[in-house]
DNA sequence: GCATCGATTCAAAATAAATTGAACCTTGCG
DNA sequence: CGCAAGGTTCAATTTATTTTGAATCGATGC
């Protein structure tokens, strides 16, 4: 065994203590992983998330890359989403230039950001595309035209209801 | 022109009429696939309800698999994925062999079935997951241990908020 | 029994989505 | 300026999901 060798040797005492909070970042990574999945936004962005909630100290586009084992370009891109989302904080120390990042800790902004950027815009595109079928019902065969407009108006009825609720879901998830 | 071909020419007062209720049709069929790709369902599902909530008769498989242009195999997914929702209604005529569907018009049985089979499952996944972190906090440094505890009590707050808060959505949706 | 029709299954193919990483901006500083 | 560090972009690649369709199942009637 060459004693020159650059290799760090384990020190017991002070690493095997850290095991188990790398283990719960973990799991909170592969929480927020799942849940980000689940709303359909890519798990990285889940991750980032996940690894920003659990740390105590701000991190920076490199430390998330390496901790997660991710590209900087997805974690360019994670971060960007989060951060339309209102979901984390940036920012840059005086006379550093390397920004920092933290999670909000709340539920509130990061649902309404979600709601605000992913689900309203697409919901709105689905109604105007049921109004444009509107048009249709006056050049159909009257019997036709009358089966269809009343499920045109369910359809733009639901559309409503769930445009309204979403707002309200806000408020009433996001008190945490 | 040979006058004894089997094609069948356009008959231009028969068939023009029926054009716009084929692109009623199509126009909901499309909606309903993005509003089914909106919430993590493959778009296929989404066309074979709008289809079956637009037409008036019920439709067989192979009604629906010729309408839409897709495979048996897709329409039988599909199918079993609304049933289980609840989102439609399976009939077998007495004498005949082919099973007939219909959608049910409401939002409820969609809503809860799909609540119900893919977002609850999940959200209990992660529940469960987080709950399993608790034993690591033994196993940390007190210091880390006190900002994890924290931290993951938030994370199970908003998971019991989220499964509380689902049937609710359910019930104040579901009048539509 | 066995032939047929309707329906389902699931491995393979096609398609869609996320990730990578090298090229390219932008900013701050000498 | 010109350089370098930090960050972004996006075409190419990898990975995940959906769709297909041939094989198979199961029920019905002969």
């Amino acid at each position: 065994m060459p004693p020159t060798t650059n290799s760090v040797p384990p020190a017991p005492d002070a690493t095997i203590p850290a095991a188990p909070t790398v283990q719960f970042t973990d799991g909170l990574v592969d929480v927020f992983s799942d849940l980000a999945d689940l709303f359909g936004n890519p798990r990285s962005v889940g991750a980032i998330y996940g690894l920003l909630f659990s740390s105590i100290d701000t991190l920076t586009m490199d430390d998330i890359a390496n901790r997660l084992d991710i590209s900087k370009g997805s974690v360019s891109q994670g971060l960007r989403t989060l951060e339309e989302f209102g979901a984390i904080e940036r920012q840059i120390p005086d006379g550093e230039r390397t920004a920092r990042y933290r999670a909000k800790h709340q539920l509130k902004p990061l649902l309404a950001g979600f709601v605000r950027q992913r689900l309203l815009p697409r919901l709105e595109a689905s109604s105007a595309r049921l109004l444009g079928l509107e048009a249709l019902l006056e050049e159909m065969p009257a019997d036709q035209a009358r089966e269809a407009a009343w499920r045109l108006e369910r359809a733009v009825q639901w559309h409503d209801k769930a445009r309204t609720f979403l707002p309200l879901a806000r408020k009433i998830l996001g008190a945490g």
